[in-house]
Order: structure tokens, then sequence, then C-alpha cells
DNA sequence: AGCACGCCGACT
DNA sequence: GTCGGCGTGCTC
């Protein structure tokens, strides 16, 4: 940028200097890891007034022959692109929607993950909505909002987290494993104790004058801090700004940001690149949840968001859960984060019960022991209590009477369940009922459910508690909350309502099962499955977990999570696995895979594959360490852009028996096919 | 992605 | 002689 000043020092009389005519250099909305780089345009004269980095235009690209969006990024007096430049076509609104935090944010996420800024800056800038641009520039007067006062934050010790705000320090936070009421507008909610911890902190921030930016998993998790948030903060300060919202809300919140008092922002990973005024503090709950990892190319955890965007900016950051992910734990260990617990423990308290149960005869008795049975029956009587099982629907597995094989579809081959107690068998991946189903192996006709979901459950706890309402609570009937009436709330996992009180009980259930899975977290994601049930408790009530023992049960018993992230660290050190190291798999073409591994500066033991895929192409998984990562993302990245621009790799094989995906494709960090590698 | 430019075979 | 095949490369 520096090269690029004007050469002359600007004369005292501006006004009738002929300034050289500028040129806008501009991000190009498309999708071609090509055009990820700014483009030149000259500036019309029409359009020199509103012709402003952030703004959203229309600029002409000769080769797709069409106007393409686009947003200016900066000015420069003249470009360095030496054949003539085009003119921008037209302005699409005045406002800038991009501002230079946000692009600069973008741009290095992309580039750690071998990505196309434009890809960040769609998540970060919603499409314009013209109703409501003009509803928002129709507010003339922006009155200086009341400030805000701040309230001590408790539990932590006297001004600990305030002084993490105020020093814009980083951290790791433990929450606190109960449940608080809290009151707004004359209706009161009961929510995570996390959720009262990160409002004051966000409150904290914008008394100080600063904004905060709080990133959430799912829909459940931002209606606890909404709530929270309401009870210590006015509403002109809380945006919420998240993907389930509709196109003109998003563009709504996203123009309330653009305004220069301090707010709280909160929202699931995309918030991160919200603007901000005068960012102070991000902070994300509960990082080990993979709803924090976005599904959209360049596939951005929010947790390296928000360590990146804290890093530009300064600010202070936050990781509070009831957990510690290994990816944070080790944040911690390379002395990056600090770590603060709260002043005074609060253990909930869990028992083990390693499996053999007392002898009810109905099927659920079968997995649930004589003790955990009292458990329920004894805190039914005062409240709710919450069953966690694994899996939803009714019978999650069917197999053949005869042989005992797993049930598969006949068109795809995909597994088998039953949604509900008279729902007719149906495939898991292609929906496909299994009206005329043969055993593939054994010709038998008759099948027998295995194993237990959610309704199951529901139905043989119903009839072993008659009289009591039953709950269930999936991911497609979510339940939000649940009143501190005798209750039993079937959920899974992930899924548990907040309930008035706390429970009473809770049973976590098919832990057993759930510890078997295949992943290279099944440790961290139990761990982060029954603590977040037991936070969920009231006082003086018993979690219960049924079948499991081991360091996991022991980690939570004691509620020494860090202490299991630390071992589990250990252990994905001597391994190489992430997040020891970052990984990066690439997909493509087996020529450009290979071309692109054998470019890159790593140890021949750290490239994993190539294994075939069964869509066609081949993946391979390349580890490396932390100080590589950059240098192997851009080698990548170049990469990618040339296997996207020559097509020799097409023209040799016009009869390839598998036609796989043209071109290249990188991941970063993508733990889950590392195992299989 | 699209679209123009460019360098070798059948054509009025 | 030239019309047009698609392989190659660029997009300010």
């Amino acid at each position: 940028m520096g090269a690029n000043r004007p050469r002359r020092s600007a004369p005292r009389s501006s006004r009738v200097v002929a300034v050289p005519a500028p040129i806008a250099r501009v991000l190009v909305d498309s999708p071609l890891p090509q055009l990820d780089r700014l483009f030149d345009y000259a500036i019309p004269k029409s359009l020199t007034d509103a012709a402003l980095p952030g703004v959203r235009v229309r600029v002409p690209l000769r080769s797709a022959g069409r106007i393409a969006d686009g947003f200016i990024i900066e000015l420069a007096p003249r470009g360095d692109y030496p054949g003539p430049l085009s003119e921008l076509d037209s302005i699409v609104s005045p406002i800038p929607v991009l501002t230079p935090e946000v692009w600069a944010l973008a741009r290095r996420v992309a580039d750690r993950a071998a990505g196309s800024a434009i890809d960040i800056v769609r998540l970060a800038v919603p499409t314009r909505q013209v109703r409501v641009e003009k509803a928002w520039l129709a507010v003339a007067d922006r009155r200086a909002l009341t400030p805000i006062a701040a309230a001590p934050i408790e539990s932590y010790g006297e001004a600990v987290i305030e002084g993490v705000i105020a020093g814009n320090k980083r951290i790791a936070l433990d929450a606190i494993p109960r449940v608080r009421e809290v009151g707004a507008d004359g209706a009161t909610h009961w929510v995570g104790d996390w959720a009262v911890t990160l409002a004051a902190a966000a409150t904290a921030t914008v008394a100080g004058g600063r904004s905060a930016i709080i990133a959430v998993p799912d829909y459940r998790d931002q209606e606890q801090l909404a709530a929270a948030l309401c009870a210590v903060l006015p509403p002109e300060r809380i945006v919420r700004l998240d993907a389930r919202q509709s196109n003109p809300d998003r563009y709504r919140a996203l123009l309330r940001c653009l305004e220069h008092e301090a707010l709280a922002i909160i929202g699931n990973r995309s918030v991160l690149y919200a603007p901000a005024p005068t960012l102070g503090l991000i902070a994300v709950w509960d990082d080990g949840d993979p709803l924090h990892s976005e599904p959209l190319a360049p596939y951005v955890h929010t947790r390296d968001a928000a360590l990146v965007r804290q890093q530009q900016q300064g600010t202070a950051l936050i990781f509070a859960g009831h957990t510690r992910s290994t990816d944070v734990e080790r944040l911690v260990e390379v002395g990056h984060l600090g770590s603060v617990s709260p002043e005074r423990l609060i253990l909930p308290k869990i028992v083990p019960t390693m499996q053999q149960s007392g002898g009810d005869r109905l099927a659920a008795g079968a997995r649930i022991p004589s003790s955990a049975w009292s458990t329920a029956r004894k805190a039914l009587e005062s409240g709710p209590v919450l069953i966690q099982v694994g899996r939803p629907g009714y019978a999650p597995r069917l197999a053949c009477v005869d042989c005992g094989q797993t049930a598969r579809c006949v068109r795809c081959e995909g597994p088998l369940a039953q949604r509900s107690a008279r729902a007719a068998p149906a495939c898991q991946w292609c929906g496909a009922l299994a009206a005329q189903w043969r055993c593939s192996s054994c010709e038998g006709s008759h099948l027998r459910s295995i194993g237990f979901g959610a309704a199951r459950t529901a139905e043989d706890l119903g009839r072993a508690f008659p009289g009591v309402r039953v709950v269930v609570a999936d991911g497609e009937r979510p339940v939000m909350t649940i009143g501190p009436d005798p209750a039993l709330v079937i959920a899974t996992r992930g899924a548990e309502p907040v309930a008035d009180g706390g429970y009473r009980a809770v049973l976590l259930l098919d832990g057993e099962r759930m510890v078997a899975r295949e992943s290279l977290r099944v440790g961290e994601d139990c761990l982060r499955w029954w603590s977040n049930a037991a936070a969920l408790c009231g006082p003086g009530a018993t979690t219960v977990l049924v079948g499991v023992g081991g360091d996991l049960a022991s980690a939570l018993v004691t509620w020494r999570q860090a202490d299991y992230a630390r071992a589990e660290l250990v252990d994905r050190h001597r391994l190489r696995f992430p997040p020891a190291v970052r990984v990066a798999t690439i997909t493509g073409t087996s020529d450009a895979v290979s071309v692109a591994v054998a470019s890159l500066a790593v140890a021949p033991e750290d490239v994993l594959g190539p294994v075939e895929l069964a869509a066609g192409g081949v993946r391979t998984i390349v580890r490396m360490s932390y100080g590589q990562a950059a240098g192997v993302a851009a080698q990548l990245r170049a990469e990618t852009i040339r296997a996207a621009t020559s097509r020799r790799s097409r023209a040799i094989r016009p009869e390839a028996t598998v036609r796989p995906a043209p071109g290249l494709r990188v991941r970063f960090d993508d733990v889950e096919p590392f195992l299989e590698a």
C-alpha cells in the first residue's frame, strides 16, 4: 500500500486541484479460486462520492461475460495493473457493509485454511435488503444510548473476569455446573450458570465502552444466553446474528452492528464475522461442540476464527465450557491461554454404575440398574428427571431374526431403523421404506429391533411410571425448557431442555454404546455430553452414569475435565494425532492430489494415503506441525488454483471409468477421517 | 465458470 | 486459399 501513495504532498487549496482519478480495488464474488484476489477498476465520475471501501458494487468481468457482484476493499490513486481498466458498473448500496476489520479477518482466516476470502465474506455479509436498509437509514437521529453500569461478576473471585476483559487477556474458563433463574420484563427463565457469567462479562465489556461477541453452538444455548443478557442489558444493546434468521433479519442485525455504540452480539459460529463497534471481548461457549465447525468451505472452526480475530484486534478472549477440548488444553499448555476456575468448587453429585440390573422385567430394565431406578423413582416425587439417551427414534437398528445380520436397505445398503413404535422400517440414508425386505445373507424376511432409541425408552419408562408425564426431546422435536413439575424427560445428547429449578435427577444411559463409537474424539465428546447434562441438575440432585467405568467415568465423577484433556493430549502427542499436529485433507483426481502432495515440504511419514473414494478420486491426509501449516496452506492454495485453471487433467482421460469431481479440494483440521487413513 | 484467442484438417 | 475444431489461458 505504501508504494501507491500519491507522489506529491497535498496542496493547501485542495478543492481546485484535480486529484488523480483514483481506482477501486475490488474483491469479486466468485467461487473460482483463481479470482480470489483484488481487481482494479476505474471509478466513473458519477460514482466518486459513493465509492468507498466496504461498499457492495457491481463490476464487469470480461470472461464471465457478465456483471459480477463484489466489494470495494480499498481506494488507491493508481493501480499497478498495466492494461486499461474497466469502470465500476454501479454501487449496490452506499453502506460500507464490509468493514476493514472483517475484511482483514476474512483474508487471514481464508489463507490459513487454503480457501477463498469471499467464502468468509459471504458468511459475514448478508445480501442487501432494500426495505430493511431504507427503514434503518430513515432513523436519522441515533440518540446516544444510556450508559451501562457494570455489576460485579460473581463466583470467580473479586474482579478476576473484569481484569481479563480490561487487560485483554486470553483464558479458558471453567463454567459452574448449575442452573440459575434470571428475570427480564417480569418473566423469569432458568438458564445454565455459564450464560449468566458470559452475560455479565459482556455487560462489563459494554460498560467499558466496547463490544462483545459471544458464539454458542446451537439455538438452545443462544436462547439461554439471550435470556441472561436481557436480564442485565437493555434490548438496544443486544444483537442476535445467526444462520437461522431470515435474510432481512440478518441484514437488520448487520446494520445495527455498524452503529457506533458498544453492543453485545450473540449468535452461532458465523457471529465471529460480525462487524462490532470497538470490539473488546470474544467469547466462545463449549468449543468442543461439533456445531462450531463450519460445514461450508473453507470449513473454519469458530475457535480458529476467534483466535485469529483476537490476535488481529487485541481483544480479551474467553473459551468457556464444562469440559475442556484438547484444542483449548493445548493452547493452555503452550501458554497462549490462561486458565480460570470458579472461586469455590461446586461439584454435581455423580454416581457411576457399572452394568447389571435389578430384576425389572421391562425392556428398559435391562439397561437401567436398580440403583438408577430407585434414584429416578424418588426424584420423580419432587420434580423432573432427565434421561439422556444415545439415539433418537424408536429402534435405531434392525436385524434379521434368523441370522442376526444388520438389516440394510435393498436400494442403497443403508442401515434400517424404526422412527416410532408403529412406523414402518425405513432406510436411514435414503429414507426408502423397507416394505419387501429380504435378508441379503439368509433370505429371512423378519426383522427385530436392536437397541433403544429415545421413543422406545420413553415408551418403556412411561409404562414403568404410570401417570408421570413423559417428554421426548431430540433433534426433530426440540424442547427448550421444562417446568418444575414431575416429568420424565427423555433427551438425546445435546438436546436436553433446561428445567425450572434444575432436574431432580439425571440418568445417563447408553454410555457404553457412545464410548464404543469409532472416532478420534469419543472420549472428549462423551465427557462433554455427560458433563453438560449433569450441569442441568438442581441443588442436591444425583447424576447416575450407567455402564461406564475407567478414566472417563472418574473424570466425570471428580469433575476434573481439564485433567482428562491433558492426559488425552499426551496421547495425541505420542501418536502425532490432532490437535498435537495440524492435518490437511486433500481430495480430488488422483493426478491432482499426487502432484499437490509431492509439492509439499513434509516428511514422507506424514503423508497418509492416498485412498480411493467411492465417489471417485482419491484422498490423502497430510499432517504437519503448527509452524509448517502456513507454508503448507499457501502451497495447497497454489495447487488448487493450478488444478482449477489447467484443464489437461480432464483431457487426458476422456473415458475414465468413474468421473471424479474435477479439481482439488482442501480441508484443514478435519479429524473425522483421520482414523481410517 | 464462460469466453476469446490460436493453431491444424476438410471445404465452397 | 479459409472455415472452424476445441485445447489453452484469462478475467482489472
